[in-house]
DNA sequence: CGAACAAACTAACAAGCGTTAGTCAAAAAT
DNA sequence: ATTTTTGACTAACGCTTGTTAGTTTGTTCG
């Protein structure tokens, strides 16, 4: 809601119907409380990402698997998701190296799997990059939406993603 | 960089060169310069689809228009984009209440195009919310991708995003 | 030339921040 | 039954925050 540097230890702690000092009997400072919530789910994601690249599937169907990954995650951790989005880079120097290396492992995993998906003409002729922001942009937002304005299951909005995001809107026919 | 939150009177100082207090000879507080950032491009996205809407064009068209409006506003305006996206729930009560409107409004606007182009068979048979949430979020988040990784230009990056994400990927015949 | 203004400065304030120290009651382990 | 541990508490610390007051310097204008 508020933000890593805007929820102050009396915030959390007061949400927690106890005192400030008192969080310190569980934790050790206000950022290993951001790498706890951060870290874990940054490493789900890459282990996520790199067992769906090792499958023998189609790259329609990886893609799919992605969509999957993502809304999983998605609805397993929500609150999180939303500190992976926007609180990363108030990481520690040494938390933040690891994180940003996965981020860049992820990113570049998707990448090749569309470029291969564009070389042998399954997917249209598109900028990798642009594919890949597109694709992410909305996967790593849908915390923001995904069970506020929705009544949706998570099998409807997997099929609607596709349909969104892989298959397209326009009728060219 | 940093963030509402995180960011000082002081960090905003020093890099203009001068000191804090100084700060204080042509703004009012620190919530005046993030309502300044926040507002006016809250306004130029209210006024661009009120604009759009109004035009005599197929949905499609629509569509593509309102891609080039975020593109636009995105190479005018890359940081300010940032606070837009990242920082308006810290603006005060009173901005906070129009930005929310304003907001709200630009979403059904959307929604409605999206809804006429489903109703007439222009445009595959959607979710209309699940829609409007993946091209905004792609949208949105343009400014964190537009300028650094890229090389394309204005018009290249158009083309590229409405294949990615009006037309789609992957190729169904 | 002299007045008025713009815009920088130093110094300091009160409030809020993350965090530590020390204490105490209840629960768990011995 | 006694010791140890857990996990809450109050009080306070040193620091940083946004902001104000008062001053100074250079520029603009009549």
């Amino acid at each position: 809601q508020k933000g890593y540097a805007a929820v102050t230890m009396r915030d959390l702690a007061s949400a927690m119907n106890i005192k400030a000092a008192s969080l310190y009997n569980h934790i050790n400072s206000k950022q290993d409380v951001l790498a706890l919530v951060v870290m874990d789910l940054a490493a789900a994601f890459t282990r996520g990402i790199s067992e769906i690249n090792a499958l023998e599937l189609s790259v329609a169907d990886k893609l799919s698997r992605v969509i999957k990954l993502h809304i999983d995650l998605t609805v397993a951790y929500p609150h999180a998701m939303s500190s992976l989005n926007n609180d990363w880079m108030h990481l520690d120097a040494v938390q933040l190296k690891i994180f940003i290396e996965q981020r860049d492992y992820y990113e570049e995993t998707l990448r090749s799997i569309i470029r291969i998906g564009i070389a042998e003409k399954t997917l249209f002729k598109v900028d990798e990059d642009v594919v890949v922001f597109s694709l992410l942009s909305t996967l790593r937002t849908l915390y923001l939406w995904y069970g506020k304005r929705s009544r949706m299951s998570q099998e409807e909005l997997y099929n609607e993603l596709r349909q969104a995001l892989l298959i397209g809107l326009v009728r060219t026919n």
